[in-house]
RNA sequence: GGGCGUGUAGCUCAGUUGGUUAGAGCGCGUCCCUGAUAAGGACGAGGUCCCUGGUUCGAUUCCAGGCACGCCCA
């Protein structure tokens, strides 16, 4: 290979991407880059695992980004990283999903298609849309091994959860009990708490208020206000606030009894009632009432029908004395318990009243509210009706109306863990890092026990075999101890296969059976650690010495979910956190700020995006923003855009400059494309900028602040393109190859080569691309092969950054001062005056004359020391030096100074000190004590910043007319060149017809014109065949450009 | 109602260990450049740094209380 890859500069990044994906899997690369640092230092990732019943979306390729992009650097730096993705097979979307499917519709008919047919469906369907997934996840650049992927639903990671599950029960972590729960009548399950949030929607329910009829006051009542009617057959207590007022209503034919802060709401004016007086709370407690219906009027004496006090008892709405059903709401399970009142909750698994409540027996309990409120009504019990509009809980997935009810459920005790939970977290490192004590920290420190068992079908059964009675229960930690104990072979673990499957019990009492339920799947992504590596049954050693993960990155939304798994189980099981890094990323909203939405189809598609953009810049676009920090981000393909035209273009173009010139003088790196040494100060400046990128980048991947790494960039794309290349064009163009021809070249051929190792793990696709051409011989064949590029010691050259730093405000001041007055910067001027009184800054300045005149297009660069001619000055205190020295009087010292003569002022910006009078008090002022500002002179062709002071001489003479029309020529031929399409190598001939001005331009420049357009003759002609006119400076002309013959 | 986060130019976002002159990109206007061309440069307009108090010589920054938006929890 003697020459680069012709890399043009029209460049197809999708076709390019294609090209490299299809390099990868040929050449295995992704897993060499694992199997080639084996025996390194191990990097655990854990990958959450989605539900594939549907297809990924930006979350999904955000998260996938940062999921690939720590990997991919943490490979560069000589670690191996096995990274696995992992399916969530089982749980109630997929159920939903086949309930569907099967056009059936909860449990009865579950259970009499049979729940193995069910089971079966639901594995027939969960892995059906893995190939899409693959096929997205692969196009966005994310390296992940789909063929060891693990699955909720395999044996092996089932045994795990069981021997998870064994642990916490061995540990005395789980135990069964009876809570009120969200619950879904058509899902016939409990949903926890987090899920029930996920559906809370505004709907209009009936508001009722009911009286009770006190026990031993005939006529009186107490007033109880609910939202859910059917709940009051199940009603056992009202409760009112202890320390709260009540009023006491005497009406014409009754007497309620109210919170005197409801008071209003029920009585317009003082007339609608004859009388009224108030009472405490506390005097109500202890009454007795009548039931409203009589089918658990028996319980009165088990203490039911009773005033009780409780502390949640609020007036916002209702009349401050709440109706209580200790079988239906939190609030009244808790107060029951603490009152020990018995607890009813006469509706069955799909949300059925049973035939407890006989007159509503069978019917689901929501659609009884009318009839209820009628029933009420006609016992004279209804006071009033009417509607409330409110946010109430749906299910999720199905989006039937959420009950409340008491479920018998298995738990684990977190309230147990929460110290440790608390400690275990506290050794991680969040991103952003207040979700660790915030969000996150804050939601462990509130945590109550877990819900794990769902009564479902699809899922990992609970290992616990039961006596009839419950009081023998065995739990089974693995297949092996289910075959010993049951005495059968055992294959597979769901539920239609082990339900079958009877243990004998211990003690001689008939046979145990497993009990019903199945765990809530995210007990078995929460498990995922231990089960994807079937720990403790496989690879025992090999996990334990890579436990926790270094690393895990998810959504802001896994914080009650996969996050919270995690360090449950793994606190529980070994008192550690799961990882030790998590990256949190926000939402990808759509661009009108809302959530995204197929229906509203206000946002682009994944799939064009990719093709049009490719993937590198839509990976850089989500990473260059604040949603790798937990906060939103509203997408917006023309931020995509930005990014390929402001990042990618540019590297792509000053890569494809790199190789086109390199091939037209046949340079190839010799050596190792090791760091070249050459004296040239805007190589020594490139390269030293090239090591402060790859510190800053390394140092914020090694803080996990993707957005922070990715930053550097920007500026780099700058000086690189905008200033590196532009003011180096000339050595690369210069005809006769010497040492610093060659030093461009190696310069510029290391820049691009390490840049395409730093930008790597960020812009996989296009970091390859270039680097394949660029490597040199012995080099690995893929950049994600390679080590990191680390800064070198002392490869850094500060001082010689700022020098450019400055360098570059000189010319910004220049170019500013040449715009304001109307001189294009092909015209050439006779001098720029460079002015400061810091002599080591006039110094530094010197070293880049040559590079500034020629950048401004001056004669001559002049400097000096003396700014007072070109500039006024002016004082200002330091307030940060002065501040805390005068205190209140800095405001004072600051007029004082602003009227220093102009010796005082030349004194103080020479660096002397001098003295101010301030209240009649002497004050010495060094310079570190003042600010001095220069304020260009009016009338002056200048320019200030901080201490430097630059003019412009703008006088024309003859000879630079003459000049700035040579100047002019050439950039019309070479505009007709480009027009033309030629090549940057063609030769050229030129005819041109103009006044004597330009043709004495011409003739005098005759060099410089032909060394700039590559003509081999450039001759006045009376009437230039196909000439094209122009306006040089005013002047017309008219020009001819032809291809040499040779 | 509670928790967490966010609030800086028309838009997207940096920044501020407290220092009196708050930045970038996009967009807009004027001009320049045309061998980086899906470009580039200069200049300009555009800001009560959400509000109100407090601490301080000095607050966009720290503290308290509000407001708005988002997410989470009730």
């Amino acid at each position: 290979m003697d020459k680069f890859e012709p890399v043009s500069s029209k460049v197809d990044f999708a076709g390019i991407e294609a090209g490299i994906l299809k390099f990868w899997e040929e050449e295995d690369v992704f897993r060499r880059s694992i199997e080639e640092r084996r025996g390194g230092p191990e990097y655990v990732f854990y990958d959450g695992p989605p539900f594939a019943t549907g297809l990924p979306h930006y979350g999904h390729l955000l998260a996938g980004t940062i999921k690939d992009i720590v990997p991919r650097y943490q490979t560069m730096r000589g670690r191996c990283i096995e990274r696995r993705f992992g399916w969530d097979c089982h749980g109630l979307p997929v159920e939903y999903e086949v309930e569907q499917d099967l056009g059936i519709s909860g449990k009865t008919d579950i259970e009499k298609m049979g729940v193995g047919v069910f089971n079966e469906a639901c594995r027939s369907i969960v892995l059906r849309y893995t190939s899409e997934w693959r096929r997205v996840v692969t196009r966005m650049g994310r390296w992940v091994d789909f063929d060891k992927d693990y699955k909720t639903m395999d044996p092996s990671y089932m045994e795990s959860i069981w021997w998870v599950f064994k642990s916490l029960w061995e540990k005395g972590l789980v135990y069964q009990g009876q809570k009120i729960l969200p619950y879904c009548p058509r899902c016939s399950t409990p949903l926890s708490n987090f899920e029930a949030n996920q559906g809370y929607e505004d709907v209009t329910d009936p508001a009722i208020t009911v009286r009770f009829a006190v026990d031993g006051e005939p006529g009186a009542y107490l007033l109880a206000w609910t939202t859910t009617p059917w709940t009051l057959p199940s009603n056992l207590a009202l409760a009112v606030g202890p320390e709260m007022e009540y009023a006491r209503v005497q009406e014409k034919e009754a007497v309620y009894y109210i919170a005197k802060a409801r008071l209003g709401a029920y009585y317009k004016k003082e007339g609608d009632y004859e009388s009224v007086t108030f009472l405490k709370g506390s005097e109500l407690v202890g009454r007795c009432y009548a039931p409203l219906f009589p089918w658990f009027a028996g319980m009165r004496a088990q203490g039911a029908f009773r005033v009780i006090g409780a502390d949640f008892v609020s007036t916002e709405d209702g009349t401050g004395i709440v109706h209580i059903a200790p079988g239906f709401g939190e609030d009244d399970y808790a107060a029951g318990q603490k009152e020990g009142l018995p607890c009813v909750c006469p509706v069955d698994a799909e949300g059925r009243f049973t035939d407890e409540v006989r007159d509503y027996a069978g019917r689901r309990v929501k659609e009884t509210d009318n009839d209820i409120i009628a029933a009420l009504k006609a016992g004279r019990h209804l006071v009033h009706r009417s509607t409330i509009a409110h946010s109430y809980p749906h299910c999720w997935r199905c989006d039937t109306a959420l009950i409340y009810k008491g479920v018998s459920t298995w738990f684990v005790s977190v309230t147990e863990l929460k110290e440790r939970l608390i400690a275990a977290n506290s050794a991680v490192h969040w991103v952003p890092g207040h979700l660790r004590d915030g969000r996150f920290g804050k939601w462990i420190e509130g945590a109550r026990d877990w819900a794990i068992s769902r009564n479902r079908y699809w899922g990992t059964p609970l290992p616990v075999w039961a006596s009839a009675d419950g009081k023998e229960r065995v739990c089974v930690g693995s297949i092996e101890e289910l075959e010993k104990l049951s005495g059968k072979r055992v294959s597979d673990l769901h539920k239609h296969h082990v339900d079958a499957l009877v243990i004998p019990s211990p003690s001689g009492n008939g046979v145990l059976r497993r009990v019903p339920e199945v765990l809530d799947c995210w007990f078995e992504s929460g498990a995922m650690p231990y089960a994807q590596a079937h720990y403790p049954f496989e690879n025992k050693a090999r996990f334990e010495r890579n436990f926790p993960a270094d690393f895990i990155a998810e959504g802001l939304d896994q914080t009650r979910g996969w996050f919270y798994t995690l360090m449950v189980l793994s606190t529980a099981l070994f008192d550690r956190p799961a990882f030790r890094n998590v990256v949190v990323n926000g939402l990808v909203l759509a661009e009108d700020g809302r959530k995204m939405s197929k229906r509203l189809k206000n946002y682009p598609d994944p799939t064009y995006m990719l093709d049009t953009y490719g993937a590198d810049a839509l990976r850089l676009y989500l990473i260059n923003s604040p949603v790798v920090r937990a906060e939103d981000l509203r997408f917006s393909e023309e931020g995509v855009r930005h990014v390929l035209r402001h990042l990618l273009i540019p590297l792509w173009n000053a890569y494809s400059f790199f190789v086109t010139y390199a091939n037209v003088d046949g340079w190839r790196p010799s050596g190792d494309g090791g760091r070249p040494s050459s004296p040239h100060l805007l190589d020594r400046w490139i390269m030293s900028s090239l090591d402060g990128v790859a510190l800053s980048v390394a140092e914020a991947m090694d803080d996990y602040e993707l957005q922070r790494a990715v930053r550097p960039f920007v500026g780099f794309m700058e000086d690189l393109t905008n200033w590196y290349i532009r003011r180096s064009r000339r050595r690369f163009w210069k005809s006769r190859s010497d040492e610093d021809k060659e030093n461009a070249y190696a310069t510029l051929h290391y820049v691009l080569l390490t840049f395409s190792q730093i930008a790597a793990p960020f812009v996989p696709f296009l970091g390859e691309s270039m680097y394949r051409n660029l490597r040199t011989q012995g080099m690995p064949d893929s950049v994600h092969l390679c080590r990191f590029p680390a800064a070198r010691d002392g490869g850094r050259d500060v001082a010689l950054e700022e020098e450019m730093s400055l360098v570059m405000t000189i010319v910004r001041l220049g170019r500013s001062l040449r715009s304001e007055n109307d001189l294009k910067v092909r015209q050439p001027l006779r001098a720029l005056h460079v002015v400061s009184r810091n002599r080591t800054l006039l110094e530094r300045a010197r070293r880049f004359e040559d590079l500034v005149s020629d950048e401004l297009n001056v004669k001559q660069i002049v400097h000096d020391d003396r700014d007072s001619s070109l500039a006024e000055l002016k004082a200002k205190p330091d307030f940060k030096s002065l501040g805390p020295r005068l205190g209140p009087r800095v405001k004072k010292a600051a007029g004082v100074m602003a009227k220093l003569g102009s010796a005082e002022l030349d004194d103080l910006a020479s660096g002397k000190e001098t003295e101010i009078v301030l209240d009649g008090e002497k004050l010495v002022l060094g310079p570190g004590d003042v600010v001095i500002e220069r304020i260009p002179r009016t009338g002056m062709v200048v320019a200030a910043d901080g201490e430097l002071v630059v003019a412009l001489e703008t006088a024309l003479d003859e000879e630079l007319i003459v000049e700035g029309l040579a100047r002019e020529f050439v950039n019309k031929v070479q505009t007709m060149r480009k027009n033309a399409d030629l090549e940057v190598t063609d030769r050229i001939d030129i005819e041109f017809d103009s006044d004597e001005m330009v043709k004495t331009a011409v003739g005098r420049h005759g060099e410089y014109v032909a060394g700039e357009t590559l003509s081999l003759s450039c001759v006045p002609a009376v009437n230039p065949e196909n000439a094209e006119e122009w306006d040089l400076n005013g002047r017309p002309a008219r020009i001819a450009i032809r291809k040499s013959a040779d």
